[in-house]
DNA sequence: TTGAAAGCGCTAACAT
DNA sequence: ATGTTAGCGCTTTCAA
């Protein structure tokens, strides 16, 4: 055809002239039939009358030789299909996150289980997402998990509407109309802090996450609810504010110890997460108290970090969240591609767990004093 | 043109009959301009004699208001190029894996930093690799970095050649004549117990990952030598091997300490991953012995489990691997387009460090004896 | 400055 | 049972 007039030399193009991988073209060349015999001798079914089974053998042992895969952009756009997610998250720092990683499996496994691939997209920073997360939806993915998006903004500006959406953790009205999940973080607190009651603690001390960030503040809330339903005003200076970190949480336990030297201990400090927990014993640890025996610490998430240490924590469902969430998306595109309404809630909530673990325990009877 | 005779309806056919996404037709249509005028004016430069400014501005209007974006798998099929890479990794079990997340952090910002997007593949287990990698080179990516492949096999036989491919970790000849990134795991257990030796201590107990995992096996070499350097003969006991676990960590010390009742504690632990040291040290902590004043414990990886905890331990540069394991695979998929040769080394060797913490101190004067 | 045509690799619909 | 055509959405020739 094209190749019938032979053309002069010419400079190398930007683009190669042909692409290395094998193309059914190929395949039904080595085979000696036409590419639509290939094709159906490919993709019927074992038994389809489209091709007699001669021909299909012939097929298969070419695309066998060849190592043939049919082209996965070529069939998104006959398909109008990528059978791909995005997972959208922002990545703080280069520190990897336990928290990330815990949704992450979750993804995957919802993924893997509903036979999609998984493309992750990282952010700057969530000011980032007006501009790359619509860059996102070109087709290349046939929907979004979108994590943890900030509060400030609902995205009804610049989101666009045809490309299907989940968020997880969206704190406020994120995408009103849209698909979130989320885990109920105040009664997690609730329910941990009322244990810790139970166990005969009173004096409870909260380090817990930044301002800024509605998870923190939920973490506050259900500890206070508590605090209200056990008849106990716990002084204000006993629910501090740090940064989601170890180094956070040992230097607001360090100054909160200096701040208190010759008061009591609390009998248990809550942390506003595993790693805050962490650097609040590690404070402890510095002035010889041990936990649990002196003092008890618990934790919030009870990621890898939590269960590797045997950490109290209040857990939060944070892989099921994941899975949860692209079994959702995965609805919200068939229903899409019918071009039918999706039924079902639009905010999904799991319940935390608090988890017992070796850092919790009764209380001292009698209190030691800071030194 | 075709809508030029209207047909009877029909019934809705498997392939929903147009995207959801707006097209460059569409973006042309709104402009009153024809597909290739758009084209141009989106694509050529801000002052590319292609179109008018005029028409320009109307198509980027246009472009604006349907919030249009290029169909992703339209010019892959065009440029050949998806400009994503993909990330194979096998999952062991449902626990998310520190390891993992520590190179997946590279290749991350490898990607972010040479504009590439990120896929993910997970295979159930290594036993996948001959079906599944084969089938993920079909044009969705660029390249693939593929994390610790097995050793057994060398992908030879099964391995498309036409798709650009890293391995990370590689152990022993995985696909002679492709390119791995690997770190020197002997040489840096040897680094670290050599320090140690330094340090004073002389009784130092491995606690070894499992048979069968070369990265094990090397770090027992690594530990061997820096013994066989000082002159000094460790007893058979002294090694074990475990899974690279918590739980292993534990079980293993725990046993150890069993058998070895009455006789002198050792002067320290090396754990043959992060968290077999923090195994051992629960184990440990069992017994009512303090780390690091009675017996000192390092780990291996230096992941976030280390860092969090301050635990001394052979820092392998993971994220580095990942970043690099990155940029090669780019400088291959350049190459291959080119139909160049890649030039560069075929086995990227990085170097572990010892990282001081605070589990590893001077020996006791006086050694403990098991109780 | 603009438009029409061809082709990337594939599959569904329509011929034969 | 097989081959031909058209079209997914885009960009790059080539022609006006």
């Amino acid at each position: 055809m094209s190749d019938s007039t032979p053309k002069p030399a010419e400079a190398p193009p930007k683009i190669p002239r042909r692409s290395s991988l094998p193309t059914l073209a190929d395949v039904a060349r080595e085979a000696g039939v036409s590419k639509m015999a290939a094709s159906s001798a490919l993709n019927g079914g074992q038994n389809s009358a489209r091709v007699s089974a001669e021909t299909r053998e012939r097929v298969m042992a070419a695309a066998e030789r060849l190592r043939y895969r049919p082209n996965a952009n070529a069939r998104a756009l006959t398909y109008r299909r990528t059978n791909a997610i995005g997972f959208v998250t922002t990545l703080m720092g280069r520190e990897p996150n336990a928290y990330f990683l815990e949704v992450f499996g979750g993804v995957i496994e919802g993924a893997m289980a509903t036979g999609q691939t998984t493309a992750v997209f990282t952010l700057g920073s969530w000011d980032e997402a007006p501009t790359r997360i619509p860059a996102l939806c070109d087709g290349r993915v046939d929907g979004l998990v979108v994590l943890a998006p900030r509060l400030e903004d609902d995205g009804e500006s610049w989101l666009p509407e045809h490309t299907p959406m989940v968020s997880v953790h969206a704190s406020g009205n994120w995408r009103a109309g849209g698909v979130n999940v989320e885990s109920d973080e105040e009664a997690g607190a609730y329910d941990m802090v009322r244990q810790m009651f139970a166990l005969g603690h009173r004096r409870i001390l909260h380090v817990g996450g930044p301002e800024g960030f509605p998870g923190a503040d939920r973490r506050i809330d259900g500890y206070m609810r508590a605090h209200a339903d056990a008849g106990v005003t716990p002084p204000r200076d006993h629910v501090l504010r740090t940064s989601f970190t170890a180094e956070g949480g040992a230097q607001a336990m360090q100054a909160w110890l200096q701040r208190h030297r010759g008061r009591p201990l609390p009998d248990a400090v809550f942390g506003g997460s595993d790693a805050i927990a962490i650097g609040c014993m590690e404070a402890l640890a510095v002035r010889g108290l041990n936990v649990p025996r002196d003092i008890s610490v618990v934790g919030f998430d009870h990621t890898l970090l939590a269960r590797t240490l045997h950490m109290a924590a209040v857990r939060q469902p944070l892989h099921e969240m994941g899975r949860r969430a692209v079994d959702v998306l995965v609805q919200l595109i068939e229903a899409s591609r019918r071009d039918e309404a999706y039924v079902g809630p639009s905010n999904i909530v799991l319940l935390p767990e608090t988890v017992p673990g070796r850092t919790l325990a009764e209380p001292r009877r009698t209190p030691l004093l800071i030194d």
